[in-house]
DNA sequence: TAGATTGTTAATCGATTAACAATC
DNA sequence: TAGATTGTTAATCGATTAACAATC
């Protein structure tokens, strides 16, 4: 049974179903239960039949779910076919990494241009993604329609820069950046990429072991 | 009252509220309530003593919490003071802006090494951090006593290096690649950063929205 | 003292798991 | 047909929120 409010914590989920069964599709597995997926995954049978009932019936009784057919689905929900269009703020080495080791295009984002204010790279380009000057930003947001901004300026800037791109009409930020970001328009989606709060969740981790096994 | 068991979910908010009491503090703010750092935090004033609770009594009725001593008190609990230290294994695009953009040692983390294969970097150092070649990676750990491995490597490498990583004996691994390890030894704490799930996930949340205004 | 705010217990809400009729 | 497995409803579990006595 569709629903139409979809929880944070399926949502999550999704991506890793997604990623599993591009993994299944690519080894040839043609068929998969849920029972199988929720042990592969460490998760249950009922939490993946119940996170995919959410939009559809994707399985067939006493068969399971088709691993290409199920892949698309999930790909279609996560909106990989919509032909979405991102800029890189800040070609510094994680802009630059990202631009030159992370698979947008397997997420269903193009890189359409990168923006830094280095005299040294504007003009340049990465991966064939040009990178222009940050004051030509509102230009090039007027000209081509953008989805989704990834911000890895420094931080004095990350603000400003935040809030040049909510005024030019971005629609998501992803944001890796330390600063939480205050946004004024709230249809503006961010999604936060917070290393240090990812380490420090790590640090708790190997810390409470060591305190368990005193 | 102190819990023994602490969920996931108040784990990965405690990194947030250090955040911000940091910001606090350096602000110059003194004390502040509950209620005030849940506006703020865009959680609830119950949550917060919820949270706090599990770990202890920090605050005081009728004044709130001092900012000073609650950020000393959860950054305790995150393990800050532990003096953890970590090493980069692969010093590419990625693993370079960590080491010369990310603060590890406001997360309570010393760099000791980084390690690569490529004859151009071995040998140099980055940010005072030794680079050396990955084949002295054991004898290293045998040496250098190490919690935490950040694993920045290519892909085809990325399960094997795990796997020394844990016959070496860290303890976490930081992992930065889009591979979902396979470890033997449940002791070992794996912290992925999967940059492909966080995108996707934005990738759904602003094509939902789209979906929602037709 | 009176007002404010804590820590904690109780109530509510939501998410996960279990059960099962339907059916391939 | 018999076995397997779905989608969904019901039961359980855990997390969040509300309420309040204690007290600074």
């Amino acid at each position: 049974m569709k629903k139409d409010h979809i929880s944070n914590a399926v949502i999550r989920r999704l991506p890793r179903y997604f990623r599993y069964l591009n993994d299944l599709h690519e080894a040839g597995v043609i068929r998969i239960s849920s029972s199988a997926l929720g042990k592969s995954l460490g998760s249950t049978a009922s939490q993946i039949r119940q996170d995919l009932s959410c939009f559809g019936e994707f399985g067939q009784q006493g068969y399971g779910y088709n691993v290409e057919t199920l892949r698309s689905e999930i790909a279609d929900i996560l909106g990989i076919n919509k032909e979405h269009t991102a800029i890189v703020l800040g070609v510094g080495n994680l802009g630059r990494a990202l631009i030159e080791n992370f698979h947008f295009e397997r997420s269903g984002f193009t890189l359409t241009a990168a923006f830094d204010t280095s005299p040294a790279i504007v003009g340049t380009s990465v991966r064939n993604v040009p990178v222009y000057h940050a004051d030509s930003l509102e230009q090039f947001l007027a000209e081509h329609h953008t989805d989704v901004a990834v911000l890895t300026v420094p931080q004095r800037v990350t603000q400003q820069t935040a809030h040049r791109l909510v005024s030019a009409g971005v629609q998501g930020i992803w944001n890796f950046t330390n600063i939480e970001l205050s946004i004024s328009n709230p249809a503006v989606i961010v999604e936060d990429v917070h290393f240090a709060d990812s380490l420090l969740a790590l640090s708790y981790m190997i810390s409470d072991r060591d305190a368990a096994a005193n």
